[in-house]
DNA sequence: CTTGACTCTCACGTAACGGGAGGCTGGATG
DNA sequence: CATCCAGCCTCCCGTTACGTGAGAGTCAAG
């Protein structure tokens, strides 16, 4: 299955002219070609392409962008990791603009002045477009790239088979406290849902209980999560999901 | 007191190349020159540059901010009250943002693959950029702009008089309210309060009761707005400060 | 009275596309 | 089977919002 790129532009919400140019600098080139030279986009160069769109949003440039994504060290759950912190950053940021926004709306109203710091507060050191490149900074080619790197930017195959295990030890313990017939509520099987969120927050991202709640949701919402867990063992999804939103009440 | 360009792009987080291009196309010339021709900004040019950074960082361009600017409609209320929707549009967008990594994340745990609509769902019908655009749509120069003009981007100087004689007169009435002795927590004092939050949301922007109480701590907390208050009648800060909580507390 | 930080005005460079021109392609249709 | 017409191709020039010096004047401090 490969898509024209009319098709890729109008899934992705951009303009022909985009992706040609992409393709032009190198950025997101199709894996084939037609016969008559036709681009047709495979699976994977969307998936490319999603990426690029999520750090353009967030500010990159596209040089920038193209040496993100073909460095071997990160694979696209660093990517996605690294994408969910900016994001975080940045509804931060504008959630202060907000604040300086409805600050400055009753300063007005009481005809207060603000004072010259006060205006650009928000602004201060970094101004949007560069805090990509303070973002670069942090994760950048430099000295402590090292520690860095391994936190918040890609994991080595090392980590993830660890992580693989864990997830897999994890999920045999809580196939084993259905099958001793404990309750969802019971105080085990809350440590495990508690202890899956708290997976979550060492490998990924910081995972409040809203966010757990929220995961739990999906879990029987999505077909595809639902079945995940119900190939591992019938009535675990709602087991899970029950699990979760119990220990997210009596911890939370 | 005027401020000279380097000073100007220091405390507004951009460069001095960015001032002089603003000058160069007419969209923020300082004031004022000195004899041997060094640009001098007013704190009338501070505000200015203060509107013109909010809405670029909204995703205008110059040209639509110069507009948007010198359109003699709207007036500085209007424009924080128009950055304030913007603004909240836009955090709800990156929050979908958000959500949708969180999803992915899951889904690549567990092997789950995306349908492309889904990798792109979030940026579906409005790329980030023309959101500017579409935003122009609601409220540009088309047909009904006569309504949306009114509700959202500009106030008659009537609707302005008619705004300042009710808040004076609901000053008046929380005035007497405490020379009656009326405690904060009490029913017609709460119900001062509730008005306070209607008229900001009618007038302003959906001022929720998590906001009022904000703008609550910071009447005590700044000394402008509590100078404002206790010109008014000395203890009124506290007072209104005291009877927002109450109600906020007791309504939501 | 000199130095270093700041400012001025050209003027060319750049990133990320927009928007055609001119010409193929390929599935549907009379 | 010819004919559309929408969709695709490759140049290639235009635009926005500045970046980046070059060369020269300005100003407060020592």
């Amino acid at each position: 299955m490969s898509y024209p790129v009319g098709k890729v532009a109008e899934l992705a919400g951009v303009t022909v002219r985009t992706l040609h140019h992409y393709d032009e600098i190198g950025l997101l080139s199709p894996s084939e070609r037609s016969a008559s030279g036709y681009r047709r986009y495979e699976e994977a160069d969307l998936e490319r392409l999603q990426q690029i769109r999520y750090y353009r949003e967030l500010g990159f440039a596209l040089e920038e962008i193209a040496g993100i994504l073909d460095d071997p060290r990160s694979d696209a759950t660093a990517h996605l990791r690294r994408q969910h912190e900016l994001l975080t950053a940045r509804i931060k940021q504008l959630e202060q603009m907000l604040t300086a926004v409805e600050f400055a709306m009753e300063a007005r109203t009481m005809g207060i002045q603000l004072t010259p710091e006060e205006r650009f507060e928000v602004f201060g050191d970094f101004n949007p477009d560069d805090y990509a490149e303070e973002a670069e900074q942090r994760w950048g080619g430099t000295d402590s790239y090292a520690e860095s790197a391994r936190r918040t930017s890609g994991y080595t195959k090392a980590d993830w088979v660890r992580f693989k295990a864990q997830n897999e030890d994890w999920s045999r313990r809580l196939s084993e406290a259905m099958d001793a017939g404990l309750a969802p509520e019971s105080a085990p099987v809350m440590e495990l849902a508690e202890e899956h969120r708290r997976q979550i927050s060492e490998w990924f991202y910081e995972c409040t209980y809203e966010i757990h709640t929220g995961l739990a949701d999906m879990y029987l919402a999505d077909d595809r999560f639902t079945q995940h867990y119900e190939r591992i063992k019938p009535g675990m999804a709602q087991f899970l999901h029950d699990a979760i939103h119990a220990n997210a009440v009596t911890r939370a």
